[in-house]
RNA sequence: UGUCCUAUGGUGUAACUGGCAACACGUCUGAUUUUGGUUCAGAAGAGUCUAGGUUCGAGCCCUAGUAGGACAACCA
């Protein structure tokens, strides 16, 4: 190595290390295995949202396109009409960008349909495909037990020109559903289950998203998967584990379908896919949730689901950059939903607007404040960037400040209002507490409080020590709001992993408490969906779409760290 | 009574076969702070599932065991 290199590399710090796949293709790149070339997809099935787990194969998929220097198709594995709607590819594309990344092409399994249907009749001339008029419990029934090899199918040994013809009559809608299915000739005896005479097409008179009633049969995922990433020349194949064992049979199909056997292959190469605590990843199960009204949508904002992580303020970098932290390795994971809500937090940190909103609210009258005096006090946007300027915020007589900032036997290490106390309200003044107001039932109903006038922030020369900050709001022009606070929608680690139980025992009830009684700044009436707040010392929020300027609503992306709750308990 | 995959701090991911293991999250100290936020400084926490083997030398290679996972839709 010659001193330049070394220079370089102690510059750019240690060498990033890579994971097993970049590994695999930086070597595919060294042996020129593909020229330079890169190319991998994205295939999802349009038959529901995309999820976070999603989100991760797409950052997997397209920033390894980004980061050799290629490609990344979007393909949409349309095989089972039945289950699959338009619907869904619409929201697939529009999470896809919006997570920020662009697919090179559009496609879809079903646009090979004629191509597949032609290379089915190939296997059965090759004598490696036939029709089974077996129905499917048969199939099942004879298809053995892992340990157990399974049983010939009486019409295994169906003459070619039968099989052309039964698969022509299966194309041309002679059959009901169910009646005929074309099986791959494989080996009945194979460990490998897959490798038992697969399925290859099955009748299906359902209309499709796309080919209409062009086709009343379709190719099982195993017989359009590989074939597909051979049309498009995807270099590189990857899926999730529970696809390993179908490795063999995708291999198997290209061999009989390539003419040439070391010319180009796709490969198909699997990664964990990625499991969160308290949360389901199961695309059966989030519908379900929809479907039984659990939740009020794909979009709701407890899902997982990328449009539900969305509405609830998570920002696109700070989903890639969970992606990016959570790694790829084979091994089955459970990554702690910690580290999402930390990569959630380290985005909106920086980016999001501080404002002040009072959650639970104390009324504090300032009985040396006049009547009608109001000031405008400036307030920092965001400490975090100094382009983000200032604000002003009204003062007056009146304001609310959280009921927990107040206690009347405060505990030792508490910083905040108690009775006598003194406490900073931010970017005001400092005030004391002079006197409690309860009603009949014992209830704190006001605070009385002095203010110091020349505590005023920024030319405060009062002398005044305080240990505490707090925020609070101009009652006169505090904004009523609606905030809904979330909570994890799951109250057990792992839902679906108890035999004995339904996951949805463990829906929490909690996980969406709706809060009318809180106010905010009034600049608040202005804030459009989306839009990224921080709650000053309470948490992030986003603006629902039902927010309007009568009456705004906000979702609780997140709290903010609480190291006085780790104490306080 | 099969085949395949996996096994590193609480969690997740690293470690180009050769300095009793690094980074992130989490946890705990302390400092700063007009957010008990952020930031900063620091600490605790694994001797790499077990047993053998190869080697001068193994978390990395081999064998066996153990544990976990995947596979028996005309789903993907």
């Amino acid at each position: 190595m010659t001193e330049d290199h070394k220079g370089k590399q102690e510059e750019t710090g240690k060498k990033p290390s890579l994971n097993f796949i970049e590994s695999m293709i930086e070597r595919d790149l060294k042996n020129q295995l593909h020229g330079d070339k890169v190319l991998t997809r994205f295939p999802p099935e349009p038959n529901g949202y995309l999820h976070i787990g999603h989100a991760k194969a797409i950052s997997l998929n397209f920033g390894l396109a980004q980061k050799y220097n290629g490609n990344c198709n979007l393909r949409f594995d349309d095989t089972n009409p039945v289950t699959e709607e338009d619907e869904y590819v619409q929201s697939i594309k529009e999470d896809i960008n919006w997570l920020g990344f662009k697919w090179a092409n559009e496609f879809f399994a079903s646009d090979y349909f004629d191509q597949l249907y032609a290379w089915a009749v190939k296997l059965v001339e090759m004598g490696k495909a036939y029709v089974d008029d077996q129905s499917a419990e048969k199939i099942s029934e004879t298809r053995g037990t892992p340990t157990r090899p399974g049983i010939e199918s009486p019409h295994r040994t169906r003459s070619v020109e039968e099989n052309l013809r039964l698969l022509e009559g299966m194309k041309n809608g002679e059959f009901n559903d169910g009646e005929k299915v074309l099986r791959a000739k494989i080996d009945m005896a194979s460990p490998n289950m897959h490798l038992r005479d697969p399925a290859m097409y099955r009748i299906k008179k359902a209309p499709h998203h796309r080919t209409g009633n062009k086709w009343c049969i379709y190719p099982m995922y195993d017989f359009a998967h590989g074939q597909s990433d051979f049309i498009e020349g995807i270099t590189h194949s990857l899926c999730t584990l529970e696809f390993e064992v179908h490795r063999p049979l995708y291999d198997w199909f290209l061999d009989q379908i390539l003419e040439d056997k070391n010319a180009y292959r796709p490969r198909q190469t699997e990664f964990a896919r990625l499991n969160i605590n308290y949360t389901i990843m199961s695309k059966r199960k989030l519908l379900e949730l929809v479907e039984e009204e659990h939740v009020t949508g794909w979009d709701d904002p407890r899902m997982p689901t990328i449009s539900g992580m969305r509405r609830r303020g998570y920002t696109p970098l700070s989903i890639r950059n969970f992606a990016e932290k959570v790694g790829i390795a084979k091994r089955n994971n459970i990554i702690d939903v910690a580290l999402l809500e930390h990569s959630v937090r380290e985005d909106l940190n920086k980016i999001s607007q501080r404002v002040f909103a009072v959650l639970d609210p104390l009324k504090v009258i300032l009985t040396n404040y006049p009547e009608n005096k109001e000031e405008e006090m400036m307030a920092v946007n965001n400490p975090e960037d100094e382009n983000a300027g200032k604000r002003p915020v009204m003062f007056s007589r009146e304001l609310y400040i959280e009921q927990e900032d107040f206690m009347e036997n405060p505990p030792k290490k508490f910083f905040r209002l108690a009775p006598g106390g003194v406490v900073r309200l931010k970017y005001g003044y400092i005030i004391q507490c002079n006197e409690v107001v309860k009603d009949q039932s014992g209830n704190i109903k006001e605070l009385h409080c002095e203010y110091f006038p020349e505590s005023r922030s920024g030319s405060d020369t009062s002398g005044i020590k305080v240990k505490g900050t707090i925020h609070w709001l101009s009652a006169k022009h505090a904004v009523p709001a609606e905030l809904r606070m979330y909570d994890r929608l799951f109250s057990d680690e792992d839902p679906s992993g108890h035999k004995d139980k339904d996951y949805r025992e463990f829906l929490n009830p909690d996980s969406l408490i709706i809060n009318e009684k809180a106010f905010v700044e009034s600049s608040l009436r202005n804030a459009k969906p989306l839009d990224h707040f921080q709650f000053e010392r309470k948490g992030y929020f986003s603006a629902d779409h039902d927010t309007s300027s009568d009456k705004p609503v906000f979702n609780l992306t997140v709290t903010l760290r609480d190291s006085w709750a780790k104490i306080s308990g």
